[in-house]
DNA sequence: TTAGGTGCAAATTCTTTGCACCCTG
DNA sequence: CAGGGTGCAAAGAATTTGCACCTAA
């Protein structure tokens, strides 16, 4: 609950207009869970929204909160953090390495860049904490799926 | 399984010298367990562990892999990718934008910085598939986090 | 009006835990 | 031989699904 109500409206605004032009129906629960997010910068998941959601809507449910969270995916309007739905996955490359990751099949490649591993960061992040490993993640469709033929959707 | 040799002997004689330094046995089914990651380079999840090693070790049970996984993380052996043990959160925050990730607490913030939207990539990436986004996952302790003196712990 | 959406409860899926026996060091 | 480690079965979390009722358009 941190960001400015400007943007706020302008994320809402965006939500309702992307729900009519798709034909989603715009129900209150729908409209708290999406303002739920849109009013967050702290990323919360989904228990988090639902104990939210549920302070000003008594009778909501967390299958509802899922299912409202995976649509507004589906249709672009947030983005997940970390692999979604996916399982944890595990690593022996202890070099400093960086990663493509398929959106549509997970496959996980590493690379390796000195100019990645030599990033500045800026100072405010800096401020932030200690920091102690910078990554880049590189997303896209891989060769294999887009030939495919599928489209690649909306983007973390 | 794509790692030369070399490198996963290289592997396995860590392992070892890190087990004996810190008092961990060498057990059968932790040597199977680790060698079978060591010599990915695929990230397996836990499953895809369980099963590939149960080829060897017919008697293993995924329990023990579990088990034996965020034990050898827990001793830097290996790493996890994406947010360990953590639920899938939410982000209506689509614009361009890069991560700070408090290891201990989960803490995470968004930040821009032009230098790292403009990034790069090696060729040898390009030609894996589509990019559709570069991110960069700047990961540490908080400051709130590094306050309560714990140690940080390795890294991702 | 009516197709899509919701709440509830039950089912799944993934991961963890308690306990008696086993094996490494 | 002792204490940590393992397998098994059962418990727990997190997420998904079937279904009858409800509601936005």
């Amino acid at each position: 609950m941190k960001i400015n109500s400007k943007e706020i409206e302008r994320r809402m605004y965006r939500f309702k207009a992307v729900c009519r032009k798709t034909g989603t129906k715009l129900t209150h629960q729908r409209i708290e869970i999406f303002r739920e997010v849109a009013q967050s910068d702290e990323h919360p998941d989904a228990e988090k929204v639902f104990k939210s959601v549920r302070k000003r809507m008594p009778a909501v449910s967390l299958d509802t909160v899922y299912r409202a969270l995976w649509l507004l995916k589906d249709l672009g309007l947030i983005t997940t953090l970390g692999p979604s739905q996916e399982r944890t996955r595990f690593d022996a490359n202890l070099d400093r390495h960086h990663h493509f990751v398929c959106l549509q099949c997970g496959m996980t490649r590493d690379f390796y860049s000195d100019d990645f591993d030599n990033l500045s960061l800026p100072d405010s992040i800096k401020a932030l904490g200690l920091i102690e490993t910078t990554r880049v993640e590189v997303k896209g469709v891989c060769r294999k799926c887009a030939g495919k033929g599928k489209e690649a959707y909306t983007i973390n």
